[in-house]
This record gives structure tokens, sequence and C-alpha cells, in this order.
DNA sequence: TGAGTTGTAAACAATTCGTGAAATTTGGCG
DNA sequence: CGCCAAATTTCACGAATTGTTTACAACTCA
């Protein structure tokens, strides 16, 4: 669960946001003032971060400065108030990466949150690779030297697993269960028959497997 | 010029705030009851709505609720009585954007409209575009070469869903919960069938989709 | 009520998968 | 070292799965 920390000195205010992210399935944790949350924002690596702009002591502003000279690159939305004299640049400058002026509605509140999210994730992509072939789990894409590869459905599942158990030796019992799952009974050679593919598509020589290892009378081995 | 829909109903209070709004170059809508109001607030897309907490039939809460529930993000207004229980945190959970307590000066309410109207403008320009496309999320508004393509709400709900899921391998079941939610249960082939629409009505080719990709035996894909 | 929208069924098209059989390789053993 | 049985690789094909398309009836909203 994705925790957001919410840094506000209006009591009511922070006690409304909470309650909203509580309901939308977040995380919240509730600071009333900038000192508490900058221990916060470098202490429990949130996803993401709400500071009010205007606040007695650290200011939003001195806030999002400390916790981007500490190296924390955690999303940052900052709050300021209808009168404020917000500088889109001066936040732009100091780190922010968006502002919300209040009085919002929590719905546009919100879109902000999931979009910076959103935006942030990118980067928590799974991606497994051995010599010059990449993989993505999650988006199904495969690459050969920044080449997509097509892969089928089955081919992909074969892949992933091999890739998720290196170097282990792998039956072709073990394989069918985990691959294909326990209510599909194939024939041990399909196996074979795709261990072939993968060679055939991603092996530098195919007529040497160096990644997709045979264990004669046993079963397979992937080895990165 | 900008249209504010006022749904009121003290008849009074109603034709005052219509002869301010004129007065300083807005068109206003003048409605006395929930029902109509919200018909108005969907049909005419006004730049903003104000709406009476307390109104015989439809409340103000209610017609709130149903703007956002229809996905209209169209800056909001609530007037409520001065006796009246005014749950701030409700009101924000509900969707809406700033209240203002009756009696009120019409310079105060002035003041509050022109700043939410400020405040929505400059946001209404998020559109996502992929090859001649551009869809206006917030508007729902699509365009192909400049043109507008007509989008039906399901339509237009799948392909916000795909722009908002780039290049992620979404599976039928994914795509059915995210974008028809957890409630309703269509038929899985339902998916295949607006992806069809989507392609006819986007693709350069929709013999040959670019953007909208098979996975065969797992779903779909949005490239960009 | 009527136009527009939506979900579904059914017929059809495309892709994928598992299989068997032949060719090849492996490793133990004489 | 060479032979042989067992294991593995390869390949092409038909069955089966999966996707597309169209038409249509139910439904919705004005």
């Amino acid at each position: 669960m994705q925790t957001i920390l919410v840094i506000d000195d209006d009591d009511n205010l922070r006690d409304t946001i909470g309650l909203m992210l509580e309901k939308e399935g977040f995380r919240p944790i509730l600071v009333a003032d900038g000192k508490t949350g900058l221990q916060e924002a470098l202490g429990s690596s949130p996803s993401l971060i709400l500071v009010d702009l205007r606040m007695p002591g650290l200011s939003g502003v001195e806030v999002c400065k400390r916790v981007r000279a500490a190296g924390v690159r955690t999303p940052l939305i900052v709050l300021s108030a209808v009168g404020d004299e917000v500088d889109k640049v001066l936040l732009l400058e100091i780190g922010a990466d968006d502002y919300v002026v209040k009085p919002f509605g929590t719905r546009e509140l919100l879109a902000r949150i999931r979009a910076l999210l959103r935006r942030a994730t990118p980067e928590a992509n799974e991606t497994l690779s051995f010599s010059d072939v990449e993989v993505d789990i999650e988006r199904r894409i495969v690459r050969r030297k920044g080449d997509e590869v097509k892969m089928t459905r089955a081919e992909f599942n074969l892949l992933a697993f091999f890739l998720q158990n290196p170097d282990r030796a792998l039956t072709r019992d073990v394989i069918l269960n985990s691959v294909w799952g326990y209510e599909s009974f194939p024939n041990t050679r399909t196996v074979d028959a795709h261990v072939v593919r993968l060679r055939q598509k991603l092996e530098p020589d195919s007529n040497v497997p160096r990644h997709f290892v045979t264990l004669h009378g046993v079963g397979y081995r992937f080895i990165a």
C-alpha cells in the first residue's frame, strides 16, 4: 500500500485529507509541523508528500528544499492558500512537482496525486535481463539489442519462469506445474519444444545454448 | 462568455444572483430545482455551478454527488443558509470546490467565483495524444486531425483507461474491473467489441492496429 | 416513445499449441 | 575408443484455442 505524508498545521484540513486518502486506499501519515514532517519525509520514505506552504516554523518551501537537498526525489505537492502569492517558478525551482490551491476539491487533489504517482512509478518497472536480452515482466515485452521480439503466451510464461528461477535445476514436471498449471497435462515433450523456440529467439547461437541449458536426464537450467 | 448555472429554489435570491452575474459579464442559467439543475449541469456544460444546499426534491448535496458521479469536474460552489449544519468534510468528499454561507455579499460571492474559474481554466488542458488523435480527458472530447470524433460513454472510458496505461499488457479482466467497475459483470467479449469500435474510429488502418494491439492469449496493449 | 448506446451471440478468421516421429546428441560401458 | 540405448532436439501439421466482426435485442436517457 502506498504511504502519503501530509504536512499541514490546519488540524481540520489535515484530518479531512487523511480520511479521504484512507478511503481511497492510501496510508496517510499526518503531521502538523514542518520539522516533524521533514523527519518523516526522510525517515518513512513515503510514496508522496503533501506539504502546506504556510506553516509556523519550517515553511513548506523550506521543507521541500531540505527534502531535495537530502537527495530524496519523492513526488511532492505544495498546498497553498488562495491568497498566497504563489510563484510557480519558485516552486519548480525548489523541486516541488505540483501545487494545489486551497480550497480544493478532493477529487482534484486525488487526480493530482494519482497523476504524480503514475509518473513516478515507471522506474519501478521490473525488467530482468541477460546478455543482450531485456524482459519487462509486467508489460510482457521482450527486447533483444533494443528490438522487440515477439513472444507467444506460452513462450513468454516459460521465459518469465526461467528468469525468476535462475540457476536452479528445473525438471520438466516442475516446469509444467509452474508454467502450465495443475489443470492441464500436456506431454513433457511440450516443454522441450518451447525451450527450442526460446533458444531460437533469444540465444546468441541456438546450437550452443549458453542460457537455456540442458541437464541431461534431469531437465533444464537457466543461466543469466 | 462564461456560463454560470445557478440552482436555487429561492426566487428572490436566484434573480439577484442572476442580475449580478449579468452585470459582471457572465451568462447565468437560472434554475429552481435540483432535478432541472442536474440536467443543465450535464447538458449545458456551464463554466461553474452555484447550488443551494437546502432544496425540496434533489438537495444540493445530491446534485453535487451526481454531477461528479457523471465524471463532470465543473467548479461547484455550495450555498448554505446560516443555520445549516455545514459539514466541510462532507462537502469536500462529495466533490464541492467551495462553499458560501448565506447571507453573503455579492462581492464575496464574485470573488469566490472568479477564484474558482481562474483555477479551473488552466488545468482544463490536460490532453493526451497519439498519432493524429488528441484526447481531452476532462472535457471528454476526442479530435482526429482537429475534427471532433464522437465517442459514446463506454468508448471514451475505455479509451481513457488505455491512454492512462500505455504499453501495459492489460487482460480483459483488468480492463473490465477498471473501466466497467466491480459491480457490473459483462461478458469479456464486451471488451473486444469496444476495442473494435475504438479501432474503427481511431486507428489509421483499422485492419492493421498499431495502437490498440492484441496480445493473443493475454488481452490488449495500448501503444501511443 | 424513439434515437442512440450497449452487451451478447454466433459465425468466421487467425494464431497458437501440443504431438509424434525422425534426426541428433549424450553418456555409460564394454 | 567406439558402440548403443536413452535422452533430447527439431520440425511440420491439425486440432483447439483465441480473437474479430457483424447483427441484433435490451436498455437508457431525454
